[in-house]
Formats: structure tokens, C-alpha cells, sequence
DNA sequence: CATGAATGAGTATTCATTCAT
DNA sequence: AATGAATGAATACTCATTCAT
């Protein structure tokens, strides 16, 4: 029934990779409780109790897996990290693609991981954390908030050699441009227990790559 | 009675004003103490005993003066927005100004409620309790964010009519200044546990009066 | 109706010590419930929430008086050094009591420490925290131990003195004495669960005694 | 079928004989770790899965060879009991040897039991279990404690019958002479989370044989 | 036969809030 | 009006023991 491997002489292998699985899939309940309960009420409020009986394990079991809380959460955030890494895209200044487009398309897959994702409310828990926990703090900053400006930097850059841009300091553009975005896609969201992305994002965005593109367009 | 100073015979009114600044005292004591609280741990690290011995009072005046911890927050988040709003300027756009002093003059005072006034650290605090207290977050962001952009908008508005910029959108055009702005000012501010201003902020402010006048200055 | 002091003029001075008669009762309270609970199975495995229902106090008003788990039980060890110090006779040896009878008296208040108030079972848990808390077993070595030793050693000097007993190292005669006494006195206790002193005790200690005599005795 | 060393044909009795003892093998590590483990920290800080760590089995394994904690540690117990009773000396009293000779020999096995054998920290952790696991604590009195002063007295006869000792009560001999011992060699190990001997062990225990001597030599 | 993952019942400790005085 | 002692509910974490494979 099950797709298990090798189950012609090595029973033990079979053992072993069905312990393997078992707890694999424990392990991502444990965390899907555990984010769903951080990002409700942030670390405090998130009883290492409540996110054992959602993710249908024991406490115990819970500890297992993960040593502490303080680690949960860590791994947690890590998770999110890579998941969030893996979905920017990396190749979308193709041949044909006007810088409008290019950009548009960076906008989005930001917006994407934003609200689809959840990364907004992660980063209120991670920064009302900023004092107990730096280094986690730092930690996003880096993987989640610079990363994104590199990405974003690397992209005008080539924009910029294809004579779409002018030629202008692209680290402090990628800000100029990242800041006004994040002003409609971020700001508010923090502020907001609601989930949704605003009515009118699509212009306001549309509006944020006019100005960039009144600054440094060709 | 009693050895009371500045009383003068100790008439009954004296005695109730005397009681009431001492009752207004022990509340100053009580904010300072719990807002030095609930900015080094956030909310629910800071405990209600701490705040009380800090501010050399019992638990029992304590929840004399104020109801709950949520309601010491909140009184808190009221006080610092009240600070705030009283610190901005109203009047920078005094006829001899340039539009380039103008809008500096707007961001300094804005960098200096922001650090000075430990906003970006309450900012932290508020954002985290977002899921638990919506209603605190959202007045925060009425009477301290979007306030914020009404009055540089008003500005944009004055210096648009004195010719210094382009007939724009003023709304839109605080919003992308002020974003560009935050980049540097709030961002990197809410994922540290240090407390000072990046070294080469005047620098970073520059350039976003740059790079807005670039879109709409004449 | 209560013998509470300066009732004339301060109230709060009757407040006051109201509430440290109030205190006092509960504390108490505490050491002996957590006497009881610590003696019956030794340090783990007394809870301290079992102690608290036993001295009819919530958990949290055993934390205020008592800071920890340890600090309860140090003060435990303590009080019971004190008290024994306090009942070990300091001056047995007047004019016309014979060597015998002054060995005697110090062996019946000896054998009256360790059953009646318990110290065998106190030994008992202390030995058994040793690798854990050195300090007090410590404490208890010197306070309980080798004070005792002391104690008998001057005893012993003063005999010598006397004319009662030969010149010798009366540090190594108490050694030895005790060493006896204690076989039949503590060693037994420590290894059987009942409180009760062997039947023959008071003929085992004359039996110590007189081998002593034997050794030392003019 | 597996390639199990010397085991010649594998025959049911050699694979019978192997897994016997692999069994002992593995109980033998069980034992050896979890004598390690309870002499540090007691009974209740001992960790059954730490003890499985320690002899590399799984605790379904240990739980395989001791059906409880309890009944580990009364195998622990048992275990050092034998060993005790088989170090101990049966023929000290050889011709030719002086009674100061014999006793000395006595002496010096005792120490050794006690300290090499590391039977001052058991003595340390059952005691602390009396009130829980009584029956251990009394077996381990009447096969250590006990049959010890029986080979005293045995010896005691000896030396009484050569003459070399004057006629006596030779029980409560052997309890004064091991009293005295004692008080040097078991009673300050007790309390000392070290595992040395006192540094003028021999001496003081010459001086117990010598007081000894005083009283009941010829 | 051996395993490692799983568990339920505990354990020490904390905290917002109340209340007798 | 002010106090400090008191509390009940909660919280992170541990451990002896079992069980499916």
C-alpha cells in the first residue's frame, strides 16, 4: 500500500524509514501549529500546551522535536525564511520585458510573500521579540529584509546596463523604490489583525514605480 | 496636622489639591515606570509588581490609578501619542524657507520622535500586540501614523501653492516621501536592540528630498 | 482581646504588626508542613505544592516567603541547627556529678536530638543532597557534626581537669566516643524507617561509656 | 546467515549462547551506567533514558533486562552488595600474625570497600531511599552493615580464643571498634561530595585499634 | 529480540488581580 | 487612601513507562 522502499530483505530499512516519515510528518504539524500559534498572539501568548494539542502530539513529543520553545520558535522563523527565499523569483528580466513589467513583477512576488505568506505577521512577532531575541531579529533582518534589497539591487542593476535606468547609485534606489512599496504593503498591514492586502494595491504600487521611474527612467 | 509644607492652615481645600498632586504625582511616577517596562520586555514580560516598585508605590494604588495592564498600556500609548503630535511642527513653511529646508525641518522633527522619544521602541510594542489590542493599534496608527501624513501632506500642499513643487497628487506624494524616509529611520530601528540612529542618517534623508524633488519639484 | 501593642494613637503601627503576627504564623506554617513533606521522602520528591496545601497557603505565598525550592529547604536545615544547638546542655559537668553521670547527661541529650527532633531523618536527606548542595550538607557537618564534637571535647577537657579522666588527645576521645555512641544511636536510625530508639539503647550507651572509661578513665 | 564471528556453523545452540551473551553484555553496560548515574545525583535525579544513553541501549531495552527503576536500582544494590561481601578478607588471622596485624588488615578492607568500591556514596543514595524502598535499605544494613560486624566478631573470637585478646563481649566489641573506624572513614565521606580518603586515615585508624586494644587486650 | 518515538502525569515557578486592615 | 500579603490559574519543561513496527 504504501510507496516504502526496500521492503524485499531489509524489514529494518523499512522500519527506519517508516519512523522516519511518521515523525517527519509529526514534525510539520508541530510546526504548522506552532506558526499558526505564534503569529495569533505572539511568543508569550503561544503555550507550548495549545500547540501540542493542535498539532495532535503530546508535549512531550513536542520537546522532542524541538528543545525549547525559544528553539520552536527559532526554527519556525527559519522556515519561513527559506520558504520565503525559495518563492522570489529570480530570472524575470528576460529579453523581451519592458523595466515597467520587471518591476511589476518583483512588486508582486514581494506582495505574494507579504500577505499570502504571512510574512507580515511574522514580523510582528519577530519584532516584538527584537529585545529578548537579537539575533533572531537580526537574523530576518538579513535573510528577509536585506536579502530582498540585494535581489531588488541586482535587478535595477541590470536594468540599468540595458539602458532602461539611468545609471544612478542602485543601493539607495532599491531603498527609495523598496521604502514606498512597503509603505502600502507592509505599514499598513502591521497595524491591521485583518489579513487581507488593501482594495487598491495594484495602483498604489503602480504609482510607487511611476516615481521610481520619474527619478531614474530613461 | 501633619508637617505639610506649602499648605499654608490646612483648609480642607488645601488639603484635597494637595492630595490630588500627590495622586498626580504617584500617576506620573506609575507611567514612567511602566512605559520603561513595557518597552524593555514588551507587554507581556512587563508585570504589573515590577511597574508598581519601580514607581515606589503599592500594587493596590496601582490598580487604584489605572484598571487593568491593559488599560496602563493603553494610557501609555495615549501619553506617547499625545508627546508626539505636541512635538511636531506646525509651522515650517515660513515664507523666506526653501522647499528643501522645509522638508528637512519635517523629517528632523520626525527622526527626533522617533529616536529621541524612544517611538520607534512603543512602535515595537504596539505592532506586537496588534492580534490582542487592535483598537490601540489602530488609534497609533490614526493619531501617529496617518496624522503624520496629513500634516506633511498639508505642507506638500502649501509649497505646491508657493510654486516650489509640481501640482501632484499630495496624498500619494507623502506617502512615497515618507516611505522613502521610514526606510531608513524606522525600519532598521524596529529589527535592533540598539537605540541610536544609524551614523549617515542626515546623508539617507538627503537623499530622499532628492529623489522626491526629483519627481515633483519645479 | 489580642495582646496587639500601641493601639492608643497608630493604627497603622497596630497594621503593621498585625500583619507580621499574620506572617510569622504562615512562615511557620510553611517550615513545618515542608519539614514534614522533605523528612518523609527527601528532597525531590516533596512538591511544593504539596507543602503548600499542607500549610493550608497558595503556592504563590510560599514563593513570598520562601524564594525557591532550595531556599525552603536551607531554611529548613538551618532552623533545625539552631534548634538543636539550643538544646545541647552546656553545663553538665557541676561540682558533684560523677564522670559517668556527665557522660551520660550529654548522651541522653544526644540521643534526645536525633529521635525526638528528628535530626536522624534531616541527616538523612541532607546526605542524600550532597552532590547537589555541598554547601549545606556542609553546614550541617560543621553546625551539627563537629559542634557536637566540640562540645564534648571541652566536656571532656574539664573532666580531665578534674582528675576524672587521664591526660590525653581528647580531640580523637570524643572521636571515639561518639564513634560508639553513634553506632547504636544514629547508624541503625538511618537505615530503618521508624522513628523509634532501639530498645537497649540506654544499656548500649553504658556500655560505650564504660569501654571509654576503660580507655581513659583513672 | 549474518557473518557473527566464532560461531562455526551456526548451530541453534552457538546463536543461543551468542544472544545469551550479548544479553549479559548489554546488562552488564546497563548496570555499570546506571550505577554511574544514580551514585551521582540519587535515586530520583538518576534519568532512566539518560542511563540507556549512557550503556547504549534503547530504553526499550533496558526495560527489557530491569522491569522498573526500582527494581534497576535494588539490582545496583544487590550488585554491590555481592561485590562487598566478596572482597572482604576470610583469612587474616594466619599464625603467625599479631592481633594489631589482624585487626589493621580488618581495617584496611573496610577502607577499601568504602572508598575504592565507591560504597560511601551508595551507602549515601540507599539511605536516602529508606523511606521509599525500606526493604533495600534494610537488606543493605543487614548484608553490609550487619554481616560486617559478624566477620569482626568472627575475628574477634579468633583473636580472643589465641589469647590474644582478654575474654569479651566480642558483639558489642566489633561495634565499638567499627564505630570508631567509622567516625573517620564513612562519616566525613558522607558529607564530602569528594571522593578521597582524609589524608591521616592510617593514623587516626591506629588510634581506634590502640584505644581498642587499651580496652580489651591482653 | 530491539528499537525510538510517543505519552500523561507531574514539577517548580510566575503573575495579574483582590482584599483585609 | 494606601498597603502588602494572598491567591488561582497558567507556563515551560521532565520523566518513567509503553507500543507499533
Amino acid at each position: 500500500m504504501s510507496g516504502i522502499g526496500q521492503l524485499g530483505g531489509g524489514c529494518i530499512l523499512g522500519l527506519a524509514s517508516y519512523r522516519r516519515s511518521v515523525s517527519e510528518t509529526k514534525r510539520a504539524a508541530i510546526l504548522k501549529a506552532a506558526r499558526e500559534n505564534f503569529l495569533n498572539g505572539g511568543y508569550s501568548r503561544a503555550a507550548m500546551a495549545d500547540i501540542a494539542r493542535d498539532a495532535d502530539v503530546s508535549t512531550a513529543t513536542l520537546y522532542k522535536h524541538f528543545a525549547s520553545k525559544d528553539a520552536l520558535f527559532a526554527a519556525i522563523v527559519e522556515d519561513a525564511c527559506t520558504t520565503i527565499n525559495n518563492l522570489m523569483p529570480t530570472d524575470i528580466k528576460g529579453q523581451g520585458v519592458g523595466v515597467r513589467e520587471v518591476l511589476r513583477r518583483f512588486a508582486d512576488a514581494y506582495v505574494e510573500q507579504q500577505f499570502d505568506h504571512r510574512m507580515n505577521e511574522l514580523l510582528r512577532v519577530v519584532i516584538a521579540e527584537v529585545p529578548t531575541a537579537p539575533h533572531l531579529a537580526n537574523a530576518v533582518y538579513n535573510d528577509g529584509v536585506l536579502a530582498r534589497y540585494e535581489q531588488l539591487r541586482t535587478t535595477l542593476d541590470v536594468l540599468v546596463e540595458r539602458g532602461d535606468l539611468k545609471s544612478h547609485n542602485t543601493h539607495d534606489g532599491a531603498l527609495h523604490l523598496g521604502g514606498m512599496v512597503k509603505e502600502f504593503v507592509v505599514w499598513p498591514a502591521l497595524f491591521s489583525s485583518r489579513f487581507e492586502k488593501p482594495a487598491d494595491l495594484d495602483a498604489k504600487i503602480d504609482s510607487c514605480i511611476d516615481a521610481y521611474l520619474k527619478i531614474y527612467g530613461n
